[in-house]
DNA sequence: CGTGAGGTTGACTTCGGTCAACGTTTGTGG
DNA sequence: CCACAAACGTTGACCGAAGTCAACCTCACG
């Protein structure tokens, strides 16, 4: 077992930290690597011909990056460091060819890849669920239960995302964001201030979010994120 | 290379065909087998609490189901029959230990899994898009374009799924996917009549799902898929 | 400081959801 | 094979949630 992970670490670069806003990978580069995010947070990005982007995820310390690449051998999307991020580099030849030596590694890769499939669903239902409102909650109860799967704070956590950014991934704007966060504070659920979130009132966010009309299917699937 | 394509044919079921509305497996139950379908088509949904479902793709034949299941050792989702149905199981325990004497399975299962992380990137993106009208342009041409790629005649197929379904699937309402067909119908860009999708305008749908005003990279990834 | 990016708030508009009535197709049983 | 029912599809009138536009505020940073 052990040896196993010292077989990964030796195939491992780790990479020097990158700045705020620049990019791990772009869409059309050639696919060599994925990357596991030790800190700081990334955004997984379509960038449009009109230069604008549309986000489809964030990922925290923890996540791996970059399986995007794999079906066409190269990236289709880009990856973009959020604040100031450091992470491991793994060269996917190697991976592959280690993994053909220890199975477990495969049998690990494809529960990564699996998990990314189900966020994805999960993301989806957030978009298909009807109101602003709700996504807005599922979102943040969702990065909430992120942070709590990893142990770590979740009440209160650091969240060093733009309004703009968290509405274009909600496929909102960010008025709308910022006039159902106001409301959130005002009614005493949750705030976000400074790119710091406090949630005050976990029970009335999983409403807003919609999990009792639900039944407990849409809370337990996400949770199992 | 054609012994590992008969190794792999050892351990398929050749399952009997599911009729309509059938159920291939149930979120929750215990994950055992991936399917490939080879005619028909399958839905794979979130049953909600209320009773109603939440689509999270549709299948077409070549395509393969289950996925979602390896994450967690069950399956997250549902998959259902849209029409009668033929598949071939394959029991992911002698998979996965068949990929241990053949890497190239693994890497082909890798690819499949990617594209589908591919794909669920493109669903986001169609739901984050604002306008229905550039859904629901969006998924025919999205299904256009996989009937194109399959080598199938693509601009007169059939599509065995009621407008509800659709609309569930954009997060729209049936009434608004029977304006814009109308709509459309009337514009000369295709007619949807009776499970049948004739495409008489190509280059106007594209215009109409946002390619242009996107530039290439939409279109070029969605084609990727 | 001042400047510019981001956030907030308000007034207005619009797209698409809702509700309801009606038309059409499908499938079933007499 | 027809008749009926139930599900699906279509169309219209209306309404509300969220987008748009604009003005203003706040904060970080040079």
């Amino acid at each position: 077992m052990n040896t196993d992970i010292d077989q990964l670490d030796q195939i491992v670069n780790h990479k020097p930290k990158l700045e705020k806003g620049e990019q791990l990978y772009r869409a059309g580069e050639k696919f060599t690597s994925v990357y596991a995010i030790r800190s700081g947070l990334v955004k997984v990005v379509s960038i449009q011909g009109s230069g604008d982007e549309i986000i489809h995820g964030f990922y925290l310390p923890g996540d791996v990056v970059g399986f995007d690449g794999i079906a066409q051998a190269q990236y289709a999307m880009t990856a973009i460091a959020v604040s100031h991020t450091s992470l491991c580099e793994i060269p996917y030849s190697e991976l592959s060819h280690l993994a053909e030596k220890v199975p477990k590694l495969n049998t690990h890769l494809y529960e990564i890849m699996s998990r990314k499939i189900n966020d994805s669903y999960y993301q989806a239902q957030l978009l298909a669920i009807k109101s602003a409102e709700e996504r807005l909650a599922g979102f943040l109860w969702h990065m909430m239960e992120r942070f709590r799967v990893r142990g770590y704070i979740y009440t209160e956590f650091d969240l060093p995302i733009l309004h703009r950014e968290v509405a274009n991934y909600l496929g909102l704007t960010p008025e709308t964001v910022s006039r159902l966060l106001t409301k959130m504070h005002k009614s005493g659920v949750l705030t976000w201030k400074k790119k710091h979130i406090s949630i005050h009132d976990i029970p009335a966010l999983e409403i807003l979010a919609g999990f009792n009309k639900e039944g407990s299917c849409s809370q337990a699937c996400a949770k199992g994120l």
